[in-house]
DNA sequence: CCGATGTCAGTGAGACTGAAATCT
DNA sequence: CAGATTTCAGTCCCACTGACATCG
C-alpha cells in the first residue's frame, strides 16, 4: 500500500467520523434550543435570509402542511415569526426573532472562536485547498443524490416474497 | 479585508453547503433502499461491525425499545438479521445481510468511483492537510457538543411568559 | 374564475416510558 | 435471586394527504 494510499484511507475514515460527530453535534444544538432536528434544520435555512412558507417548505423537504405546524412551534418558541409580505398579501415572510439570534450566538461563540483560531494554523492556499474539496464534494453529492433519487430501481427481488413488492418506494420516509 | 480573511469566508460558506448536501444525499439513499434516518443511521453503524441491540441503540441515540422496533423494520427488510451470541446466550448480534451490502455498493459504486478519482488531484500534502482538518474538526465537535449538553442552561426567559418554562429539554426529541 | 398561498382535520409512522419476560 | 438483555403496551410527537379559505 502506497503511501497516498494509505493517506487516503485514513481520508475516507476521517470524513465518515466527520459526518457522524456534525450529527451528534447538531443534536445537541437541537435540545439545547428545545427544537427537534426538523425544527432546526429551518432555523439554519432562515440564517441566511426569510423565506416564505412555501420556500421554507421546499428547502427543508416539508409538505406545507407540516411546515406549517412546525413553524407553529418555532412560533410559540418565540424563535421565529411571520411578517405579512406587503407587496403580496396572500403570502408572509418568517423572520427569526432576536431572541433566537442570541441563544444561537450564545452556543456558537465559543466552538466558532476556537475553530477560527484553528484556522490561523493553515497557510492561505492549504485554505485554498480545504475550500475545494469542500466545494467539489457538495457539488458530487448533490449531483449524485439526483441520480440516486432518479436511476429506475433494477428489479430487485425481496428476501421475503410474501411482502408486496412496491414499485415505487416503499413507505415515504 | 485580506486575502485570508476572504477565504475563510469562503470556506465557512463551503463547509455549511457541504453539511446541508450530505443532509440531502442521505436523505436521497434512505429513500432508495425503502428507510426512514434513524434506520440509515443503524445500517450506516453496523456497516462497522456487528453490534448488540443495546450497543446499537446507544451509538444510534435511541431507547431500547425504539431499537426493537427499528431492528423489527430491517429485519422485515431483509437488511438485518438477529444472530445469537454464543457466548452470552441473552444477547444477540445485529448482522447486514449480502442483500443490504450489494444494495449500498450498487448505490456507491458510482459516486465512489469518482470521489477516488477526484482525490488524484491531490497531492499527498494536501491529503494529509484534509485529514487533519477532519480530524480536528470531529474532536472539536464532540467536545463541544458534550459543552453544549452539559452546561447548565442561563436563566432564560420566555418569549410567552405563560409556558411553562422547563428545567431540562422541553419535548424529549 | 383560476392559480397561488397558507391552514385545518384526520391518519399513520416512529420514538419514548415503564412493565414484563428470558437468560446468566 | 440479582443483574443484564430484549420485548411488549400505551402514549405522544410529527409528517403526510386532502379539503378548505383567502388573496391577486
Amino acid at each position: 500500500m502506497s503511501d497516498r494510499e494509505i493517506t487516503v484511507a485514513r481520508l475516507s475514515a476521517a470524513i465518515r467520523r466527520y459526518q457522524r460527530e456534525i450529527d451528534v453535534f447538531d443534536q445537541a444544538v437541537a435540545e439545547r434550543l428545545g427544537l427537534n432536528r426538523t425544527d432546526l434544520r429551518c432555523v439554519d435555512l432562515l440564517l441566511d435570509r426569510p423565506l416564505s412558507l412555501t420556500e421554507l417548505a421546499e428547502h427543508a423537504g416539508l409538505s406545507q402542511s407540516a411546515m406549517t405546524t412546525a413553524l407553529d412551534r418555532l412560533e410559540r418558541a418565540g424563535y421565529a415569526c411571520r411578517t405579512r409580505d406587503t407587496n403580496d398579501r396572500r403570502r408572509f415572510l418568517v423572520q427569526l426573532t432576536p431572541e433566537l439570534l442570541t441563544r444561537v450566538a450564545e452556543i456558537f461563540k465559543p466552538f466558532a472562536a476556537e475553530a477560527t483560531a484553528e484556522l490561523d494554523r493553515y497557510s492561505v492556499s492549504e485554505l485554498e485547498t480545504l475550500v475545494r474539496f469542500f466545494a467539489d464534494g457538495s457539488e458530487r453529492r448533490a449531483r449524485h443524490a439526483r441520480r440516486i433519487r432518479t436511476t429506475p430501481k433494477v428489479r430487485q427481488q425481496s428476501a421475503h416474497p410474501d411482502d408486496v413488492p412496491p414499485t415505487t418506494a416503499p413507505s415515504g420516509s
